[in-house]
DNA sequence: AATATTTGCTAACATCCGTTAGTATATTAT
DNA sequence: ATAATATACTAACGGATGTTAGCAAATATT
């Protein structure tokens, strides 16, 4: 009889939605079934329900797990005696990483939330409202302290995390440059256009 | 009887993929079935079927639609006797243009492209490698003319489309500014991160 | 060793999906 | 007016989907 495989810190539920959060970014929510999800895990489509409520639910845990995580390196840059300028780095160097290192799970909160069901689907829709007002209100403070150009800030804020989403794209490059060197180059090319020097 | 609304210069089918366009775009490709489809336009779905092959083609018009005019712009951008800088600055307009102007197709091409099936995938697939590459290659032209700063062109062309495909957040923005400043905002910002001052 | 709990299996369900066949009606061409 | 064509409708197909019920085997607890 075949059998989840966990190690230790993680239960078979964590090893569902890992690789659940795998198929959903290669083939959509909506396109991956249970029974692809069942066959990656290894085992019948039925006895992932022995886990898991419902195939949403599995999205929930990948969307506020994320969200999570930035909502909290938030709270926490905000709270940071620097410049804003450094805080804005900060932040796109949180992104980078998180985008590099859960790949899987940022792309598909990035990409899947819409077929989120409500309740969750407003909330999350708060949370990635407020998170991005935080983020202006941010910029707001750059420009006001002669930081920053004085640009539209929620324009800004737009351009900085869809353009970080674009790793997904370096993430699958064959030919692709170092992490750190993308990073270097993102810092380069978004923190100067928004500098004044 | 119910019947397809037509006005001159668009044929039935013309109707149906702009219609198909804005339910993918709202629900995804997979999501979207052609029941909602006949019923958006107005007619039973069976019907849909004496004016188009399958579903798969719906999405094929749209994505090389998209395809063929940015293919054509990169044709006339290239051959255009202008400093690389103000390539990539004509480039990014028009892209914002089409994001602006047609965005329920360049929408969907940009994010449901993966849905098409041999020998479309491959075909479209190498059209968008290929588009990336001639982007970089006057982003390199410009490195070495001491136009732009000294980054890695593709990582900045990465940069520029994704940042460039976040419109999608402005255009259903309560509180947009609009279209013109977006525009510059995003020129500023772009272009000021790769201009070697 | 005996019992309880967790985990997996097979079978099946109701529903939705894209699509086709066959037919009726509206429009266009003769 | 008649014939030809374009367009729409109803009904139904085969297949995929998420999920549940009921039972078997593995593991954990006593």
């Amino acid at each position: 009889m075949a059998r989840i495989k966990i190690d230790k810190n993680s239960s078979r539920k964590e090893v569902i939605v890992s690789k659940a959060a795998g198929l959903f970014r290669e083939r959509g929510f909506k396109a991956a079934s249970m029974r692809d999800l069942a066959e990656s895990v290894g085992v019948e489509a039925a006895s992932l329900y022995n886990h898991i409520k419902s195939k949403t639910e599995l999205l929930h845990e990948i969307c506020f797990g994320v969200a999570n995580r930035f909502m909290h390196k938030m709270d926490q840059v905000e709270s940071s005696p620097i410049p804003a300028i450094k805080k804005v780095e900060e932040l796109i160097r949180f992104h980078i990483d998180e985008m590099v290192n859960h790949y899987e799970e940022v792309y598909v909160s990035d990409r899947e939330w819409k077929h989120l069901s409500d309740p969750y689907l407003s909330n999350f829709q708060t949370q990635r409202r407020m998170y991005r007002k935080r983020f202006a209100a941010i910029i707001e403070a750059g420009i006001r302290n002669k930081e920053i150009k004085n640009i539209d800030a929620p324009t800004a804020v737009l351009i900085l995390l869809h353009a970080i989403g674009g790793i997904e794209s370096w993430h699958r490059s064959t030919q692709k440059i170092n992490a750190s060197n993308l990073t270097d180059n993102m810092i380069t090319i978004l923190v100067g256009g928004l500098e004044l020097k």
